[in-house]
RNA sequence: GUGGAUGUAGCUCAACCGGUAGAGCGCUUGAUUGUGGUUCAAGUGGUUGGGGGUUCAAGUCCCCUCAUCCACCCCA
């Protein structure tokens, strides 16, 4: 019945093909040179874990717990999550291998898969991307500054420069839960004046509202008490010192008081980077500090901070049409039985690390191949047929200038690269 | 989870007020012997996303469903 339906990729989900799986490796590598460079190292963790790891790190009352995990049980009936961040996962590798016995403090980052369950829109996929990277064992404010640093100095490789960092403090648990009482104080009076999602936030995570995007209640909040007034004397030094250093690195930011993050460990220093090329969903990276995510995994009181890049948006920014890279050599057979020939030489050209295309499936005509060759955007083209296997040669052409040569089969493949160069 | 838009050939799109589905591009082949690009010709292409209904007749109207896109929400 269902006979006749094609398999598609599932929804949220897509295949990554030419030109854009190639900047997808693109920005990996950029990635790997630019964390290294920082003694990052790298972390790869499943894409599966215990369900209870996020519900215990990301928070119950999170939006990403709450709705949006791809949840099963497996035979055994554990319940297993389809990891839906990188943080908690490197937290639970932190403990599990008790890093706490590294020298501190250990700095990873890690590229991959995630999945949350939501409903797809621009730039925003049920798999998505992200490049992340964490340090973990230091409170210190001279890290956060080192990796806004690292951060930007990765953007920059990418030929972003135009990219601002938005920057805030949302303090300790104390501060945050001080200035949720005022900012309740503030607004109980007005709740008539809030949409309903921002009412029911103001039992659940008052602080979620001020990053409202509902003109009216932006306007209301302009009078609200400030976060920063709240900030206990710790934070508050935390945060200056923060500011001092990205001065002195040259880095560009802007204080964003009203930028929360949506996770529930985050404390004191959080950052967001976001484009307006993008559309709705235009956060290309977030991050910020958890002093307290590995106390409530059990572990030791062991601070950390960490940023992840959402890889499909950055590579959104990069975007243009999708095109086929082509090796510059095309190695023809003239007629079916000399197929074996042109393998032989496609795979001397390569000995000699020259990118070559054989053209080895069933027979056409001379013509044909040369057409389709020439469509193809070759280069270079290399025939065989009967009279050069006779001779010992294989003759060399150039689609460019038409010229072609026939070169003995003894040391073909650097005379042919010997040929090239001069066209590079 | 909510709302809006859109589904026709591999791709981009046509098809009037309901009347038996088309173009361009692509791909394949050919235009005399083993030589490309331009050109010309031919060929390949589709259960009009799927299902139901109205009608003599549905790509077109109605209902359902699925998918995609966009926005809300949330975040990367």
């Amino acid at each position: 019945m269902a006979a006749k339906r094609r398999f598609q990729t599932v929804k949220g989900m897509r295949d990554l093909l030419l030109d854009e799986a190639r900047r997808f490796a693109m920005v990996e590598q950029i990635a790997r040179d630019a964390f290294r460079l920082y003694g990052f190292e790298e972390l790869r963790t499943p894409l599966v874990e215990d369900t209870d790891l996020f519900v215990r790190g990301v928070g119950e009352g999170s939006e990403i717990v709450g709705k949006q995990m791809y949840t099963f049980d497996d035979k055994k009936g554990r319940s297993l999550t389809l990891r839906p961040e990188g943080t908690a996962p490197v937290a639970r590798a932190y403990l599990q291998h008790d890093m706490a016995s590294w020298p501190q403090p250990v700095k990873v980052f890690y590229m991959g898969p995630y999945f949350r369950y939501e409903r797809p829109q621009a730039g925003r996929y049920r798999q998505f991307h992200q490049i992340g990277a964490e340090v973990i064992g230091d409170p210190g404010p001279y890290s956060d500054a080192e990796l806004l640093a690292m951060l930007l100095r990765f953007l920059s490789k990418l030929l972003f420069d135009d990219l601002e960092v938005g920057l805030n403090s949302v303090g300790d648990p104390e501060c945050r839960q001080r200035y949720c009482q005022r900012l309740r104080e503030y607004l109980e009076p007005r709740r008539g004046e809030l949409g309903a999602d921002s009412q029911r936030r103001l039992e659940t995570n008052p602080l979620r509202i001020l990053d409202t995007k509902v003109p009216e209640e932006r306007k209301l909040l302009e009078g609200a008490p400030r976060l920063r007034d709240s900030l206990g004397r710790a934070a508050r030094e935390h945060f200056a010192v923060v500011c001092e250093q990205l001065e002195r690195l040259g880095i560009a930011y802007r204080v964003d008081d009203r930028l929360v993050r949506g996770l529930d460990y985050y404390t004191r220093t959080v950052f967001e980077i976001s484009s307006a090329r993008l559309g709705a969903q235009n956060a290309i990276l977030g991050g910020g500090r958890y002093d307290g995510l590995i106390g409530e995994l059990g572990g030791p009181a062991v601070p950390g901070i960490g940023f992840a890049i959402g890889q499909d948006r950055l590579v959104e920014l990069l975007s243009g049409g999708l095109t086929l890279v082509v090796p510059p050599v095309c190695v023809i057979p003239v007629g079916s039985h000399c197929r074996e020939d042109a393998l032989q030489l496609a795979e001397e050209l390569r000995d000699a690390e020259v990118m070559a295309v054989a053209e080895l499936a069933s027979p056409r005509a001379l013509k044909a191949a040369l057409r389709k060759a020439d469509r193809g955007g070759y280069d270079w083209i290399v025939l065989v047929g009967e009279d050069e296997r006779a001779a010992g040669t294989a003759v060399l052409k150039s689609l460019y200038s038409g010229l072609q040569e026939a070169i003995p089969r003894e040391g073909f493949a650097a005379a042919v690269k010997a040929r090239m160069e001069p066209h590079e």
